[in-house]
DNA sequence: TTCAAAGTTCCGAATAATGGAACTGCGGTT
DNA sequence: AACCGCAGTTCCATTATTCGGAACTTTGAA
């Protein structure tokens, strides 16, 4: 194993609930050896990729690392594009959206855009949803084929909601009804009370994808503003994907005038 | 050099202009010879650092930068606090603002709050700033003794634009003023027509220090406001300096009623 | 098809990484 | 004060990686 990908592996010991590491922690997470670990998190903080915080002991992501999460956001203008989108409909609706995309088995929020309204839902930037139990995960995940979908759960789904579909049969109809319509929604899946709706696009150049998602707390959305978020974020996916040439995106499917509401 | 710098080396080349690097950008940029720099490049992709755009050629900061990135913020109970000040503020005054570091000779945005004015400051979250021209600069240059100050620039100051200080006996005076008022302003000196006024805070624990600023295009703001501002960040600096029982806060110096506006 | 530029692979030489053991420094305890 | 235990660091010979020049392959344009 290279240094580098021990390196990569002690940024992986970071995380929500993890934000300060010592030097104990990180061997009792990898399992390396103390001399190895004292002296890779050392050679990392010298290089940049950590900080010391105080004079010592304990160790968080350097200032380097979140300046190039910025520009990790930046770099794409598929997800300047479908934020510009979902800030639109934040604007109208007044609930809170976001962008987020695939990473592995998890999607992760990527911008956020708050929302007017008193009950608002918190930030999800940098924060992972499990991918079949989540609107916007069941959108990207619409956009593979089903071998692919089934390759990507060789053993049984997680289930970390009631809510959440079950088997992979199940999610695969799911995902058969995202096609049709051209999004998803969740109800009270990751969040209970939390409602969400999604749909995606892709950027057939890069082979990236992101999904547009507006959530908010499902005692206060009426019918008719689901109605106009749908609408929305279907609008803005068509026309996105027109832009990039995404022939794959869901909402393209949809006429863009009469559309029967449909679980999806 | 250990390969471990060199890979920081490589991600200090993205940048919000440089957002995707080719095997031959990072050559020209380091001077690496370009069998090295392939490997390197293919290395920390293998290793979840970088990520290569569609299917080759061009790499990116990877996701767990990002990642990463979110939990920088995440990581310091002070920010947090600050970025709720900065929060309270913007919502009374409806200007912009943000909450940011120092990093070398740079001045780094971390956190921002739009305002809810038409004329919007853009967000500077990732950005850096001249330390010396800047308010944000300024208050947190404040917080070192004069000695300390001389040491970072040895030679001649930068001089991004011709309201900021010229010289270094220029400089320290200007940071007099600020530990004596508590705040500093910046009077189109980072943007032409962009005003700014703020304050610092640190962390004697731990030694890190944020700035709490306000933006605003120049022409909108009332005498007021101005007064308005300044009051909210003195009172928000010198609480959390309570909290956390920072002595060296300049806000801490002003007395909680009257004062005498005056340039810093 | 040809060509130049960009990128990759190969190689021995040079360098850096490894992990066990010994050492240091720091609290807390007897 | 001396002792203990824990976290972290340093040392060392061994081992494995990395290095950069040159040769090779791929790419994209003419």
């Amino acid at each position: 194993m290279s240094i580098l990908d021990a390196a990569a592996d002690v940024l992986r010991c970071f995380g929500p609930d993890r934000l300060e590491l010592t030097v104990t922690d990180v061997v009792a997470l990898r399992g390396a050896p103390k001399s190895s670990t004292s002296r890779l998190l050392r050679a990392m903080r010298d290089a940049g990729l950590l900080e010391t915080v105080g004079d010592s002991k304990r160790y968080r992501p350097g200032i380097l690392l979140f300046e190039l999460g910025q520009s990790y956001r930046a770099g794409s203008t598929l997800v300047a594009r479908a934020h510009d989108v979902v800030s639109g409909i934040v604007d109208r609706v007044g609930h809170t959206g976001y962008v987020s995309v695939r990473d592995g088995l998890d999607v992760m929020g990527l911008t956020y855009v708050a929302g007017r309204n008193v009950l608002r839902v918190g930030t999800p930037v940098g924060r992972r949803l499990p991918l079949t139990a989540s609107a916007t995960g069941r959108t990207l995940l619409a956009r593979l084929e089903d071998h692919e979908v089934r390759a990507l759960f060789p053993g049984a789904l997680p289930q970390p909601s009631p809510r959440a579909p079950r088997t992979l049969d199940d999610l695969i109809a799911r995902l058969d009804g995202v096609r049709r319509t051209g999004f998803a929604e969740s109800d009270g899946e990751a969040n209970p009370g939390v409602g969400a709706l999604a749909s995606a696009v892709g950027d057939p150049e890069t082979g990236e994808a992101v999904s547009l998602c507006i959530t908010y707390p499902q005692s206060t959305v009426t019918v008719a503003e689901r109605r106009q978020i749908i609408d929305g974020l279907l609008d803005g996916a068509r026309s996105i994907a027109t832009i990039m040439g995404d022939v794959r995106c869901a909402a393209l499917q949809t006429a863009s005038r009469p559309r029967t509401p449909q679980d999806a």
